[in-house]
RNA sequence: GGCCCCGUAGCUCAGCUGGAUAGAGCAAGAACCUUCUAAGUUCGAGGUCGCAGGUUCGAGUCCUGCCGGGGUCGCCA
């Protein structure tokens, strides 16, 4: 199945050879000149180039010799030597029939299948979902989706950060609490009241303490070290604030529509690293330094300058060494995922595993891969961290509520499941919406408008740069937005549903009106823009391209009646529409929203 | 100080291996609801692509330098 870039590369490549060109240079793709052609190839020029020809020239002969008239007529040459194509009607027809026909709606599978695991999410276990955990699971969600949908078998991990010194500062926070650990009975009775609420309290407040605090720190990283030996009341307590935490974060999850394959976290490479530090100093790769236990990953001459507290500058290697064994002997957050991937090898067997993490994080990620690689557990290439920037309030800065705290997860979609209900409302007065809908149906209309648009706005970005998160402007509902989107296909659904009332039955596609060809041409290009969603882990190509479809399905449904007019004509529309429903749902679905059947 | 990212319309952002007259949305202006849901459509306006050089037939895109913003630099994750 070829889309029509495709169709017209493969032509071009003909002509190319038969010419004598290098058929490289053949590529034809949607112009960006709409005024002048529908496809534009700019190859002539570059093979002229190599040919040391007349690009005018060269691209008059290739227009000559071309003879898929069928597909396209012969292009015309422009400027310095562009060929611009314009599709013929049969072609164009053609190839949203075969859209309508097609489950995948158009869009081709990989052509070698891969074993992917897709780490996101990463929910930690003191640490509610807020808004800062909104880009991880969002952007992970839908590109754990878009290679699933191009035929990979992908797993898709939480990673619950459920191991590092963090336990081991919240159950000397719970010691102290209790006055000592040896009360059994006091203990069992405190573990039976930890909520999240709890943890996420409690854990900040242990925190600071072991910043200003040397010895409550290191009591908290004996802890540590104790409860990954498995020490005891360690382990109990450890328990009870992972199950408590995964119970919540899981409801959380579930709210925002991801669902992972693995609830897998930290603590479940915990066994696996005995057996992985004995392997990493069989190799030789395990040094001592400083009390510490570390794999250097600089290659000769790779280093930087940096200043030491007392302001003097020295040159050492970088990136700087990974942490393996902390001077207290417990796993650094390093280790467990190391270990992790000695654990994904082992499982899941992966050609590649996607990490999508704070771009913050590079460095760590690069000195991970780097000494998983040297230590020859996988290949350096089939790991990839798939960063994003973060999410700044309208002041640019990291965001922030009015009053200065975290925005929690449950509150924020509350807020935007407020502003939907209140749009609801107005149109119910306005009598635009219908009349019989239950309330339960209108919660679950205001949850998935909610949804749509914490979620486009977020997948709207290039997930690499940081964006400003505004709350009323994701909420206004109006242009590009995740609800515009829902609006749309649910149009189409509601005529969909009235040409079943009456009967009315979608047959051949034909396109014929200016609107129809600008709809066609934009599902035809599904499959480019899942392809560039793919390959860049970009999940933002296919939100524009959810957005084109909805706006030319919109300017289409304002300048071609479908159900008012007539035989063919009307036949033909319902067809279209019924496809571009049928790509928009999918298109969404890979975003991870999901519409509803009325609003 | 080393390394990484960013700087495009008043605001928020796209711009695929370098291609033609740099695109959307919001805001501001004009026109469209007795007709398939106006959360909509159509039209106009809005730009020295941070600055200065360079490579090229051609640079928002590649190279160098500078300015501005952010991030990061071993015992947190």
């Amino acid at each position: 199945m070829k889309d029509l870039a495709s169709a017209l590369s493969a032509a071009n490549a003909a002509v190319f050879v038969k010419l004598g060109l290098d058929a490289r240079h053949a590529d034809v793709r949607r112009s960006d000149r709409p005024d002048l052609a529908e496809f534009q190839g700019n190859g002539a020029m570059a093979a002229a180039k190599a040919a040391g020809k007349k690009p005018q020239e060269l691209a008059s002969q290739i227009a000559a010799a071309w003879d898929a008239e069928a597909l396209a007529p012969k292009p015309q040459v422009a400027g310095p030597g562009f060929l611009n194509f314009r599709v013929t009607e049969g072609a164009l027809s053609d190839r949203a029939r075969v859209i309508m026909g097609d489950a995948r709606a158009g869009a081709a599978l990989v052509e070698r299948k891969r074993r992917v695991v897709v780490d996101y999410g990463g929910p930690n276990v003191a640490k509610g979902m807020h808004v800062g955990h909104l880009r991880a699971s969002i952007i992970g969600e839908s590109v754990k989706r878009i290679y699933r949908f191009r035929g990979d078998e992908v797993w898709g991990d939480a990673h619950f950060g459920d191991w590092g010194f963090q336990m081991g500062l919240m159950i000397v926070s719970i010691e102290d609490e209790l006055g000592g650990l040896a009360d059994k009975n006091a203990l069992d009775a405190k573990l039976k009241t930890i909520t999240l609420d709890y943890l996420e309290g409690a854990y900040p407040r242990a925190a600071a303490k072991a910043r200003e605090d040397v010895s409550f720190r290191d009591r908290a990283r004996k802890a540590t070290a104790a409860l990954q030996a498995g020490a005891e009341p360690h382990r109990t307590i450890w328990k009870a604030m992972h199950d408590v935490s995964m119970a919540a974060q899981k409801r959380d999850f579930a709210s925002l529509g991801v669902n992972f394959d693995l609830w897998l976290g930290e603590s479940d490479a915990d066994p696996l690293i005995p057996d992985m530090v004995k392997d990493l100093e069989a190799k030789g790769l395990l040094e001592e330094d400083q009390g510490a236990r570390i794999v250097r990953v600089a290659r000769p001459g790779e280093t930087k300058k940096k200043k030491l507290d007392d302001g003097t500058v020295i040159e050492v290697e970088s990136p700087d060494p990974l942490l393996v064994v902390s001077s207290e002997g417990s796993a650094m957050y390093g280790t467990t995922d190391l270990a992790t991937i000695v654990q994904r090898v082992r499982d899941q067997k992966p050609d590649l595993i996607l990490y999508v993490v704070d771009q913050r994080q590079a460095d760590h990620f690069e000195q991970v891969y780097r000494a998983a690689a040297k230590a020859d557990y996988i290949a350096r290439e089939a790991l990839e961290h798939v960063g994003f920037g973060t999410m700044n309030g309208t002041d640019g800065k990291p965001f922030k509520t009015r009053a200065g705290g975290v925005l929690k997860l449950n509150d924020l979609i509350g807020q935007a499941e407020e502003k939907a209900r209140e749009r609801l409302r107005e149109a119910e007065a306005e009598g635009r919406l219908a009349k019989d809908i239950s309330p339960a149906e209108f919660e679950d209309i205001a949850h998935k408008v909610a949804i749509a648009a914490i979620k486009f706005a977020d997948l709207s970005n290039f997930r690499g740069t940081s964006y400003v998160f505004d709350l009323d402007r994701f909420m206004s509902f109006e242009g590009k937005t995740g609800p515009y989107l829902l609006y749309q296909a649910v149009r189409i659904k509601s005529i969909l549903r009235k040409a079943k009332a009456e009967s009315l039955e979608p047959g051949a596609i034909e396109i014929a009106h200016e609107a129809e060809r600008a709809l066609a041409l934009t599902l035809d290009g599904f499959n480019h823009a899942l392809a560039l969603a793919y390959d860049k882990k970009a999940p933002h190509f296919l939100a524009e391209h959810a957005y084109a479809l909805a706006r030319e399905f919109s300017a289409f449904y304002d300048h071609c009646p479908i159900l008012t007019s007539e035989g063919a004509v009307r036949a033909s529309r319902l067809a279209l529409s019924g496809a571009t429903l049928k790509q928009l749902t999918l298109t969404l679905d890979l975003l991870g929203i999901e519409p509803p059947e009325r609003m």
